[in-house]
DNA sequence: GCTTGGCACTCTGCTCTGTGGAGTGCCAAA
DNA sequence: TTTGGCACTCCACAGAGCAGAGTGCCAAGC
């Protein structure tokens, strides 16, 4: 049915990280209060009049020392040395060169010492300049292709596809995986339907394109016949069938007058319902799993985890982490980036999925900003193409 | 609305913990492989023959001293010695004596040092103790309740109830809170609706007397026709409304022979998902709050936390933790009692709540076995009979 | 002007040691 | 059965010493 979709030569798992799919999430990242005097140069700098010096002094060994130090330290979880680097990596020069590029790295901020005389590790800014320069997303094997394929296949409704998704991502990237249902807003009407529970109780069911389900209770001002609702019923899926969620109450908040006028406070009881459901934001519903990756985060334990608990557990938080990403392409947030304090040593990797072109929901992964960003950004944005296939299937 | 059903003299929280409502957890939890050895005797000691004669060695003097040294022990998270008990309890004796009583203690295995010459910490078997006659449900005070009614009210459908619940249950007991949603099994069908998407499929959506809705699609051999729909819409509510789920597919499973023999498949595909539906018991859901009280846990830290959280977001483990419980009354079940490993320094205080008299579904608090018991069951005791109401009335 | 080897210096992390204190177990006396 | 006394055990903590890793700087070399 779908043949692995990063073979897609157009988004091929070979573009740097920095281009087409995240180029914006330099820029566009807006730099949190408590960063912005850390990072603004790098940021500003980018194709800027400023950071042209700054890009300058940066040649190509100096980038290299970098990437190496990013990549060792994500492996290793240790402050790395200059003696171990030129070990580990055949950088063709000798420890006391990359000494002294590492001061320079040190000096324009993009590592720093945990203390006098210990190895570097990578700033934020490090990471970030990573990210948008040095790596490249790393494309998934095909037996892990084939994993996610089979993983995903075969679920039942919209819930079990959220839940496998969230459940396959926390488990590939060993990290924490943050799954959005598909969002109203986004979402078109495949049908709206009333069901009389009582004499004076309805229940709106509402469905979407993405098969979605949300009900809601109304409670009607007098009995309501079986008929008007019938009717409105009718007409309601005549009008908004098909639309998008924000553009319904528009047309159809003239029905009431198409009813008797002792009907009409029922119809209209309903449709305000109706489109309190449309709007109510707090609706939007976000699966998460992977949590007990966070035991693996570092060393100095209680003091990291907690902040990070806590705010996974606020919904609000969460939608904000996913929601404030540009549309579409793939979004890094790295430590301070995050506007939430909690998750301020922590990064962020999302992506929009959807059914068709048009992204209806994020998803992505949380973990330490000291994280396998091209591991992670590839299995993010495999397993986005693959619910987003899904979705448009069912 | 709801007037403090704590003060409802037939349950009132001044009734021993080991009575009536939680009487069945001794002896119904059952003994867990691991800890049968050590606590089987205390079990078959309530009301045996065995039991008697532990039962008589404890006089009163040393069961106070196993309370005093639980209560210590929770609040100071501390090994509690001879003097400092006498020094806070006003047991009326010395020290010396207190020691004398400890070593009959421990040497029942109620109590246990962590390693010579430290102070003693309860064992599992004397929180069993301790739980089954030794402390009292602690009432919820006054305002407590007042911030629950008003925490619970508001809630705009069945999944605001559970997302309220849950929250508020792990705020109070600032442990991890776990609430099921009223299972399907228990339910009583209110309405069954059939919604055509497209013309070989169709939307099932069951909706049950607690508000629950479920829906499923269903892929249709052929196109089917609206008057078809209808009718088995409306056959199917005549038999199956009102009935608990289980029972329903003996009611309707004959329904295929009233239609014309074109339109039977459609009938039979209808029918055996809506049976699928019914059945599946992994649509059994749950909802978690409170995780990052986690990190109050203990010092040895990640070890600790880590099996939990994998527990914990295992459905399966959740469900049958609570699940597993006697139905209706309260359940305490203390670290190894419980049957998944990872859950074996946790204790799990359960309960059943319905709309009627009818428990529909658990819900409950995990925690450390260094718990604070009383409060803990009171406060889950009291969450529990809200939302009862919140459901009954809706 | 960059690169390199050498060298002195710094700081952490580990082990080892000693000490104070809390707490116990036992015993003999009340 | 309770109590005071006493010797003993063991942990927790602090300090000292040491090895190791890593740095910064400098002068020499390419």
């Amino acid at each position: 049915m779908f043949d692995e979709p990063d073979s897609d030569p157009r988004q091929s798992g070979r573009d740097p990280v920095g281009d087409q799919s995240t180029g914006r999430s330099g820029p566009a990242a807006r730099p949190a209060r408590s960063s912005a005097r850390a990072s603004s140069a790098a940021r500003a700098g980018k194709g800027g009049e400023v950071g042209r010096l700054e890009i300058r002094q940066l040649d190509e060994r100096k980038l290299s020392v970098l990437r190496a130090i990013v990549q060792d330290y994500v492996g290793t979880e240790e402050p790395v040395g200059s003696k171990a680097l030129v070990e580990r990596h055949n950088l063709g020069v000798s420890p006391a060169t990359v000494r002294n590029d590492m001061a320079t790295l040190e000096e324009d901020g993009y590592i720093q010492q945990p203390h006098t005389s210990a190895g570097r590790i990578p700033t934020d800014k490090g990471y970030r300049l990573f990210v948008d320069r040095l790596a490249e997303v790393k494309p998934m094997s095909a037996p892990e292709r084939r994993a996610i394929r089979h993983f995903l296949d075969g679920a039942v409704d919209l819930d079990d596809v959220v839940a496998r998704t969230v459940r396959l991502l926390a488990q590939l990237t060993r990290q924490v995986a943050v799954v959005q249902y598909p969002s109203l807003s986004r979402s078109t009407v495949r049908h709206v339907e009333l069901v009389s529970l009582a004499p004076a109780k309805v229940m709106l069911v509402l469905i979407t394109d993405t098969g979605r389900v949300e009900q809601r209770m109304v409670d009607c001002p007098g009995p309501a016949r079986e008929s008007t609702l019938a009717d409105l019923r009718a007409r309601l899926n005549a009008r908004a069938g098909g639309q998008r969620f924000p553009d319904v109450p528009a047309l159809v908040d003239d029905l009431p007058a198409a009813f008797e006028p002792a009907e009409r406070p029922i119809v209209s009881t309903v449709l305000s319902t109706l489109f309190e459901t449309l709007v109510e934001q707090n609706e939007e519903r976000i699966m998460l799993a992977g949590t007990a990756n966070l035991t693996r985060f570092g060393h100095d334990f209680p003091l990291t985890i907690q902040p990070v608990l806590e705010a996974l557990e606020e919904q609000v938080v969460l939608l904000r982490l996913l929601g404030e990403s540009a549309d579409g392409g793939m979004t890094v947030r790295i430590g301070r980036e995050n506007e939430y304090e909690g998750l301020n040593s922590t990064s962020v990797v999302s992506v929009g999925y959807g059914s068709g072109d048009e992204s209806v929901a994020k998803l992505g992964v949380i973990g330490p900003t000291r994280m396998d960003y091209p591991g992670t950004m590839g299995a993010v944005r495999a397993v986005a193409r693959y619910v987003g296939q899904i979705l448009a299937e069912s």
